[in-house]
DNA sequence: CAGGTGAATAATGTGCACATTAATTGGAAT
DNA sequence: ATTCCAATTAATGTGCACATTATTCACCTG
């Protein structure tokens, strides 16, 4: 007998969290430019599953606001406008404010230790001109600030933010060195550990403000959508 | 011709919507209990559509965290821990920190004006003794301190917290009067007029301690979860 | 030749039939 | 009587066939 499928049969249980991994991937990493048409036809072949299947993570992904669902017409990388941009940057500034405050109350030297060694890791990330491992250390250390508290529900809506904000730095190139980025983040530690909560929070918004400032939002709008046919399907299976 | 339907049929486009918030009403206001079943094909008979259109639905609530799904057990209305409790109330204090901070640096005479007349109407409603009002603006107070930022980010999330300690309360009764609330709303009100952002901070945390404090967790656990047969199907479509 | 209208094509939405897995019940053996 | 196991039942998961809607394109008309 061959490997053909029955008519209800249940494959891998895993495919699903294997194509919903690999699209989010594919997104955050780049490889899915802003804009693209996601055909749920053409990812089923792609993959090589059934086209319910893809059309179930597809929707997953709406609701988490990974991508782009309109009814009838089709899911898409979103291609957020800048105001949209602000918003998430300006979300997580605040959240991080409030961060801040509370971990001020429970503070440990556990946890100050463990910022400091992830300043460390980022220092030295910089020092060899590790960019890739600059960026991704650079959203680490405010994931850190917030699962110092311990708390689901702030530690996934930090995530997600990080998430869409890493679509957006593929949209807007931003300009290279994030080597300030690292003397800020050890600024907002001292601060901490010197229980100047005002203080933190006067640096963090500035360190916000400087990583905003750094993203081009001033010729933005439309960069050129280059949609359909751009996203191999080999490239998204790898 | 009957109104038999076709094979794909599609039929009103706003089904889903309309099983959607039926569902969502009934969790929050405490018609469908914690720790219940949801199963598919009832609910299908219940509303009337068929069992696709209810599985459609069941995964949005799952993926907005407003049931629980275990594959291939089913779907049911969650039945917080005190832990998960705690979780959400800190998660709305430190929120809430952070958005009073924002809220200090955009701080408008329009913005107070309605967050007064929004403290009239708290007001208004615990003087008549309207309870069933008095619970629902005071969540209202909240939301309309986040939405002053017009940032949809983060209105989400509180939207997403409040729903699910709305859950809460239904589980762990409260004890009643709400009616020191609207003096402590009316404090952070004052404290922001005053451009006071840390004694603002500090009413807040002050005011959301007194919140959870008067949540009954100490003999809680299983709160009998008397599933199964216990939601009319009538009372679902109502 | 521009602009719009229709048919043809492509892509999305949905009900249904069945597979699969969990829950339940009945019975036999110790 | 209790425990364990098999068979039945119930509920969830999935592929497929089609309906419906959007898009494209060719053709006709002014």
């Amino acid at each position: 007998m061959s490997e053909k499928r029955q008519r209800g049969a249940k494959a891998d249980p895993a495919a699903d969290e294997a194509v919903y991994q690999a699209i989010t991937r594919a997104i955050m990493d780049g490889r899915l430019k802003a804009g693209t048409k996601l055909v749920e036809q053409t990812l089923a072949e792609a993959f090589g599953v059934s086209r319910e299947r893809i059309r179930k993570v597809l929707h997953r992904l709406g609701a988490e606001r990974r991508i782009e669902i309109v009814p009838n017409r089709g899911s898409r990388v979103p291609s957020p406008s800048p105001q949209e941009i602000r918003a998430v940057y300006e979300a997580h500034r605040v959240l991080e404010a409030g961060v801040l405050v509370q971990l001020a109350h429970i503070l440990t030297d556990d946890i100050l230790a463990r910022l400091d060694a992830h300043l460390l890791e980022e220092k030295a990330a910089a020092a060899r001109g590790d960019r890739a491992a600059s960026v991704r250390l650079s959203g680490a250390f405010h994931m850190h600030l917030v699962d110092a508290l311990e708390n689901e529900e702030l530690s996934r809506f930090l995530r997600d933010l990080l998430s869409r904000s890493s679509v957006m730095v593929s949209v807007y190139e931003p300009a290279a060195d994030s080597a300030c980025a690292v003397d800020e983040h050890g600024a907002i530690v001292e601060a901490l550990r010197a229980r100047d909560v005002a203080q933190a929070i006067h640096l963090s918004r500035h360190h916000f403000q400087h990583v905003e400032q750094r993203l081009r939002l001033d010729r933005p709008q439309g960069p050129a959508p280059d949609l359909r046919a751009l996203f191999s399907p080999e490239a998204l299976a790898d």
